[in-house]
DNA sequence: TATGAATGAGTTTTCATTCAT
DNA sequence: TATGAATGAAAACTCATTCAT
């Protein structure tokens, strides 16, 4: 998992044209991420698909993996930001509904663009792995913090252990639904039994919506 | 110059000194695998840590695609037998019991080697996708047979997604937990704390093993 | 895209801040080619340590050639002045004076700034070659001419190779003991030994100035 | 003239044939070095002209400052050779002939291939610093044992000193001889006036050989 | 006049694969 | 069978220069 080349972007764009080439190239290599996966993505055929010149390209992302990470940093990004503003509101209702609101609000950041969460989540983790363990430790914050609200009311006694446990189980059902056993279950389907596997893990048993 | 797509090895080797250099090239591809990712795995580099020439690695290899996959073929392969040897007992132990053991296999199973786990599981997935389908299947359909027995005693009525579930919860749990929060867990915890989650998903809370 | 081949700079700067501009230019250009070398210049980057936008700097300089040209002008330049307020009171000293005075001369010239004296007479030779050859020529002339005065006095008989020998080792001597083997010999030791040098050659013997 | 790249040669051509691609590319790189200056050096015209692929090229050479450098070493060793193996026969010559012996040596050792050299000598200084650091040391040495052998037949008492000196205005007039004025004055003009000069320093006066 | 985004030809470099020995 | 030199298509990356703003 080594990486010894600099991996940062290499300079802000400033002016709107610069803004929309680099919006451009990003969403080229989503593109050619999501039809043709990581190995066939390559930096002239990004340009060339980003309608841009590869010098363009290299203005604003030193390598291919600054290119990917950015994208990824843009993308998860957006779903953190989608689970982050759901935190307050958790904090208000009962805890069935609670998880239910959660599951639905994870799905609905994943479903957004779900090629994509998949092409990033697989193809690209051995990159990202700093941005997939931020991911995590934000969501594990949230949970956490909507748990120790309701600490008499649950089973788990180690918060931090039953965060991680969540976030982990939830993120990687919602994940291996939609791409090992994709045509196995419905979303719906998939949706209702993680809430009632994260309400018998808290409280020992589900009870309806 | 151009890729074949021959994913099969060339051919079997026969003799000892066959095996150990095909040994020798798996054992160097799993350790840059792991040591430095995909993007750094080269077929030269390859021959040169396994102390072999090209020549020979392309004896037994038609490509490099092929190589990759006989590597997760042999380590996925070596966890299913492992799981596999597990069914068979798990039928007559009472469901606690079974399921402790149960947990302990898969423990035991994906800790062999994690980050190589890890790495097929994550930087390989595109090229090996039946393969670690493969392992998950088999995993289920272990647990859905152990879960087929005690279809009155648990909550769940979809055994399929049962199984489904609780392999893909565990496996990410001990991926994770071995990984991303290395450092935070016990391997104990963990284990116990799987164990809570999948007695409670399963019968609505947990006893003492 | 391809290069242009004119040579001089584009316009005159008149004003005060457009002067300021090309000397922040020029500087730039010096310091990147003695820290970093011919190989490391660009002039993406001159413009960059400049302070200055790239295309600010083709305002005053067509191409990256007349760029180094002028920086190499603006240096010899002030070197060859130097040398040259010296060869009036020359004449009127009685030779080993004169060479003293001469050698003294010679060393403050180069020695305002020998790095970039060696980048330029190393590195840039290729293009400034004319340049170069300039400032040799000026010295050679100064030297020469002192040395008709004296053609008596003096054991060498064509001038022209005496000036041409006088120049060159003194030039060489200087940069080499104030780079190659910068820590190995003072300043004074090294111009008393070039005023030994220069003497015996002329006259056979040195004496005391 | 700072440098990070790697610059030591790849690895060692073990067989006959991978000895002679070796050759050709360094031979090819002298041809265009020479015939059109640094500046128009890239590697794939390098491995063009020497009739091979710029895979091998890369297979010896990790980049083109290696390359260049590789050369350098090659012929300026050849250089540093002959003036070594004068070395013996300088002891037993009386002074003046051992001196015109000396200069001679290194006029032909630099005519081998006068082009070469200065190409060499001039392009290429900023990358083979050290390789020039060392060919001075190499021939300051030399000329130090044979003037201790002298030490009282010699003017200069500082022999370290004398050694820096001789070797400095030597090689930089023979030299710039060859390329600044290279019309000027003949090889056996400046052969006969070095002896005169290397004398006079030594001895005050100069006698015929 | 200044700015800096954009260009793209030109170079460098990699690496899967072949093949002579 | 083994070796490792050679190949070259393809990818990565640079930088002098232009031009819209």
């Amino acid at each position: 998992m080594a990486a010894q080349t600099a991996k940062a972007p290499r300079k802000r764009p400033r002016q709107r044209r610069s803004q929309q080439t680099v919006a451009a190239i990003l969403e080229a290599t989503g593109r050619i991420l999501v039809d043709e996966g990581y190995d066939k993505l390559n930096t002239n055929r990004v340009a060339e698909v980003a309608g841009v010149s590869i010098g363009s390209l290299y203005q604003y992302f030193p390598n291919k993996q600054a290119l990917v990470l950015a994208l990824a940093e843009s993308h998860l990004g957006r779903e953190i930001e989608r689970l982050a503003g759901m935190t307050a509101e958790l904090q208000e209702l009962p805890l069935p509904q609670a998880t239910r609101k959660c599951i639905r609000a994870l799905f609905e950041a994943f479903t957004v663009d779900v090629e994509l969460h998949r092409a990033l989540v697989t193809d690209v983790v051995h990159l990202g792995e700093p941005l997939v363990y931020a991911l995590q430790a934000k969501a594990e914050l949230a949970v956490r913090l909507a748990l120790e609200r309701r600490r008499d009311e649950i089973l788990p006694t180690d918060l931090d252990l039953a965060a991680f446990f969540l976030v982990s189980a939830v993120d990687s059902i919602v994940i291996r639904g939609l791409t090992l056993a994709g045509d196995r279950f419905s979303l719906e389907t998939l949706e209702d039994e993680i809430y009632e596997l994260v309400l018998r893990y808290l409280v020992g048993s589900a009870e309806p919506t």
